[in-house]
DNA sequence: GGTGCTATCCCCATAACTGGCGATGGCCGG
DNA sequence: CCGGCCATCGCCAGTTATGGGGATAGCACC
């Protein structure tokens, strides 16, 4: 059974050209081309592709949006996202859209039709330097939170449980020592981390721990 | 010139037949190889090689301790780890001990050649259900925290800005309600939350808008 | 042996938060 | 049309946190 591609791409001599290397490539078939994503909404549910191939900036409705819309309609399609953005805030909206590829246009059609098989075998095909991007968002977060880490362990267990939600008199027990004394850790952790109140110090530990990534913005 | 690669891999077979591939294909070289992550430590910085393969399942250190300390000391050297272990937690720690290819051991010797050359281009060659495996862990973690959404709009939009460590006071402003509006918010946002002050709430809030994954665990 | 940092403790005043009890009006669904 | 949820507002009492001011002791480093 050959693959079935739809395509969402404004741009008609691109769109035309991707449909025609699909459809004349042995194994894929081209089941749809739509010019904008309201179009691709309304028309890709019905045709249920196995790989759709979206660009991102479309008019309107851009393409991460109408993936969005797309993907819980149709769990079972993979959708490729093919533009030329390469910065990372692109790459991870459009991943948290629910794409599974993310392809430059510059692909040679080679390529193209190689990471349109492999999405559909169940990976995840990506140009090389959108790999290495996403891996490194995996990295060390380079925790030289460029103040902060001045943190004595004392303080930063003052820290730790203030995050959890206890009560300074509950550090205190906790920890062994009186109120007092979680009192002046606390007032140092501030000063250190330049916050005015315990909820921003929260935030910024947190955020320090974990700063993988954004959420997904919207649109 | 021709890409220079270390190997670590304790089996002697495996090690010797990676060795002869790299050495015979055109472009590559194998510097040296190594059946421990001890000897690797200490013998890779004085090579540095462009890549080099790294077994995970090692006697004594593992691969991906291996890889952690051996990172910082060459931060140019790219490392692709080589296993058989296709669960996301070695996958994530390996990433974030700064491996930047994760290839299965059963891929082919033509692949993994194109692999080496691919991390040396800058690229961040993974097989392809690894690939899958990180992309979904962009994907929305199917946020049905168990009690808390019922947060109304408002609701949540307070705590919001309650994270960000403004006073009720502030929010009050920036909501364009009174003091008295927000602090009703809240109490309603303790009730559904089940929590008893406002960094605990915050920190749920948090715990919630990005479970995205671990960090890497410490050996 | 002094200087600096950490950890420990104390007091005090102000400001902010927490948690009761209400209350009004709007909107929606039965 | 009533009950439920939401958003908006108010008052009050009690608790907690914040931000000053100190102080002492240990430890390390020069």
């Amino acid at each position: 059974m050959s693959i079935s591609v739809s395509i969402v791409e404004d741009d008609a001599r691109v769109r035309a050209s991707l449909a025609r290397l699909i459809d004349s490539a042995p194994g894929f078939r081209c089941v749809s081309n739509h010019s904008s994503a309201e179009d691709a909404l309304k028309e890709i549910p019905k045709f249920k592709p196995d790989v759709v191939l979206m660009d991102i900036n479309l008019p309107g409705i851009n393409g991460v949006e109408c993936a969005r819309q797309l993907k819980p309609q149709l769990p079972a399609t993979q959708i490729i996202m093919l533009t030329v953005y390469q910065n990372t805030e692109h790459i991870f909206n459009a991943l948290a859209a629910g794409a599974t590829g993310y392809m430059l246009k510059q692909t040679p059609p080679v390529e193209l039709l190689a990471a349109i098989k492999e999405v559909n075998a169940g990976g995840s095909p990506m140009s090389g330097h959108i790999a290495r991007k996403i891996v490194q968002s995996f990295q060390q977060p380079v925790n030289d939170s460029p103040e902060a880490q001045s943190l004595s362990p004392r303080e930063a267990e003052v820290l730790d449980l203030l995050a959890k939600g206890f009560l300074y008199k509950e550090i205190a027990e906790s920890m062994k020592v009186t109120y007092a004394t979680v009192h002046t850790h606390i007032r140092h952790i501030y000063e250190k981390l330049h916050v005015r109140s315990r909820t921003e110090a929260v935030a910024k530990h947190l955020n320090q721990n974990r700063p993988r990534r954004e959420l997904a913005a919207q649109p």
